[in-house]
DNA sequence: ATAGCTGCAAATGCTTTGCAAGGCC
DNA sequence: GGCCTTGCAAAGCATTTGCAGCTAT
């Protein structure tokens, strides 16, 4: 379920080569079964550690093309701290500030009531919950 | 009711000396009497087309001092993105994304329920909601 | 007088870009 | 082969910092 293989359909499909540097990032994105917060500059780590040589433009270049196919999303906590959220469904955030830890909030967890409609002419495009917190 | 005084004293209460620099940058601010949404850029820019003259360092240290007194508030919408808002009471915010224009949204226009409590020994610091738009 | 500010310029941190070399179809 | 990708290094922004000189109290 989380072949090599099966990251390669996922990243055709989505129109993108699945070269080797975007294998191994999909890899520990995607393969995991789990959903991931991560920063372009963790997952560069995190490949280097596993031996894989991928330069860290390569990893932003990477995760801009996974978010324009769909395949990721930016959560923004804070100037200069860009997230790439695994989980591309509709949900909100825990940020816990002082680690810098994003955790998910299932959108079912979370019912927003009365909000106001967009301003004449705004075509809504996403509602961006973030509950910050502090250990 | 916005007269420079008004604004010393109001810096004065927070514990800032009010310099030529800072009662610049109060008068913009607290002024006009409506709450505004500034990045540090663009009230240097006012500064400056009023014949101020008032260094950007100088913008950046005022409003980071400002809202670590209370009397500003940051709101971060995107990477490299850090607006400050004049109005420090619980709301919310519409994001015109393609203008990078904010527009606050009254606490009581928006209700969230069953916000989940916060993990395990930490402390809820401030939720925010951010409703993305586009013209 | 003196502790606190300011301005400048340099440093920082994160992200993007230009371009030559390399790899997938 | 041809076009998409990659890597590196350099450029780009927004923001912060160091330090000498200035200023409010």
């Amino acid at each position: 379920m989380c072949s090599t293989s099966a990251i390669a359909d996922r990243l055709r499909t989505a129109g993108l080569r699945p070269t080797r540097q975007r294998l191994a990032l999909g890899a520990l994105l995607f393969g995991g079964g789990r959903d991931r917060h991560v920063t372009a500059e963790q997952l560069h780590a995190e490949v280097a550690a596993r031996g894989g040589r991928v330069s860290l433009a390569t990893v932003y270049n990477a995760l801009n093309q996974f978010t324009a196919a769909g395949l990721l999303r930016e959560v923004v906590v804070g100037p200069g701290r860009l997230y790439f959220d695994t989980n591309v469904g509709d949900h909100h955030h825990f940020y816990i500030e002082n680690e810098g830890t994003l955790l998910d909030i299932p959108a079912d967890r979370v019912a927003i009531a009365r909000l106001p409609s967009a301003p004449e002419g705004m075509r809504l495009e996403r509602v961006d919950v973030v509950v910050r917190v502090r250990r």
